[in-house]
DNA sequence: GCAAAAACTGTACTGCCGGTATTGTAAAGC
DNA sequence: GCTTTACAATACCGGCAGTACAGTTTTTGC
């Protein structure tokens, strides 16, 4: 029992290291195996394939992330009983969070597995968007309670809305690489927060 | 001096075509040349490899892009002397003109590049980071002028501001995939919007 | 009109990688 | 003590990027 799901999370671990420094579609199984030090048969018998990986991967990264951030937006709602403050201050968190991972963030699984879309089943497809409306659930009833509280200056769709986080960060992540610039998804973020609060904070 | 280009065209046409529709790694150079009707040796006559193929897709989409981003605000332009309305005029044409566009949009092909850092070399690194900084080259004197007239009420920083068009865009073009929502690009641009618009409007 | 360069064809091969197949085996659980 | 779990070992297939190299046609420059 404990020897298998050692190995397995092993695998995981260098294949997501790999990942997130190679790309998904550069990480071999071999190099994989060699460096778990097992065979390519211990690794079928874990993962029937690649897809299996994957999956298991981005798996494991929703439930890492979601821990994540009903902590950082738990203590931001501690820190606020107001839930635009709530939201600014957990915006706030989210960047420095971002900004102080080294080596990116793994969200690069989730961004990585919606643009190699051809090159995975549909059991990869359907998780990864899954992640993305699980985003959209946990912010939209965040956005209800800002709007009911203060009415928005512009007419938006607040499931649009809630998805903007997603695309800040997974265009931010974009950015970043091409530009060769880590700040860039934390700097993006700040400016969807800057979006947020002119959107609803009332003008003085 | 006809022939050989022709064929060069004829060979990026197909791959770009193939490349949109399933992602660069999962379009191989032996599909691409049957389609083409030529052998191996007179794809590797053009490209000495996959990565001169993908320099050479992300150029000619870097120009095409221009031209059409010319067209668009320089349009926008017509239709209103001031900035800031020529601006929202802009975006809203972008969002519209993307909506329409049928199978997605080419920027994937350089957001695709940038994922897949590793599976490309420094060339392609480098149009690919030239490509994000012409964005920013682009847009920020419009954000100068926009800010010079009407001062923005919020600090932000204009470069910044300049790269979330690029980010928006990148962010809204995984987001649609992911979710299998063409739309959600456009959307996501008329959000951007909103943002301008609350950023510099003066209020009534 | 002819030589040279450009634009290929044809064939054969290497090496990596994902995945399959099969046989065997040490350890854990019942 | 028998079965199941968790692998190891070896060998192989097919797809694909890229190479090598020799030969052939088409275009161009003089």
């Amino acid at each position: 029992m404990a020897r298998g799901s050692e190995t397995r999370s092993k695998i995981m671990d260098i294949a997501q290291e790999a990942v997130l420094a190679k790309g998904f579609d550069s990480t071999s199984i071999e190099e994989i195996v060699a460096s778990a030090e097992i065979t390519k048969s211990g690794f079928f018998y874990h993962f029937k394939d690649k897809n299996a990986l994957a999956y298991a991967l981005i798996e494991r990264h929703i439930g890492v992330e979601d821990a994540l951030f009903d902590d950082l937006f738990g203590r931001a709602r501690d820190l606020s009983d107001d839930p635009l403050q709530a939201m600014l201050i957990g915006l706030k968190l989210l960047a420095e969070l971002i900004e102080d991972m080294p080596g990116g963030h793994p969200g690069c699984i989730v961004a990585t597995a919606a643009y190699q879309d051809r090159l995975f089943n549909n059991d990869v497809r359907e998780i990864n968007a899954r992640a993305v409306l699980g985003w959209r659930a946990r912010f939209r009833p965040m956005f209800d309670d800002i709007a009911a509280k203060y009415p928005p200056r512009e007419a938006v769709d607040l499931d649009q809305l809630a998805d903007m986080v997603s695309t800040v960060i997974e265009g931010g992540l974009v950015m970043g690489r091409a530009l060769a610039n880590p700040a860039a998804t934390s700097q993006q973020i700040m400016l969807f927060r800057s979006y947020i609060k002119l959107l609803f904070q009332p003008q003085d």
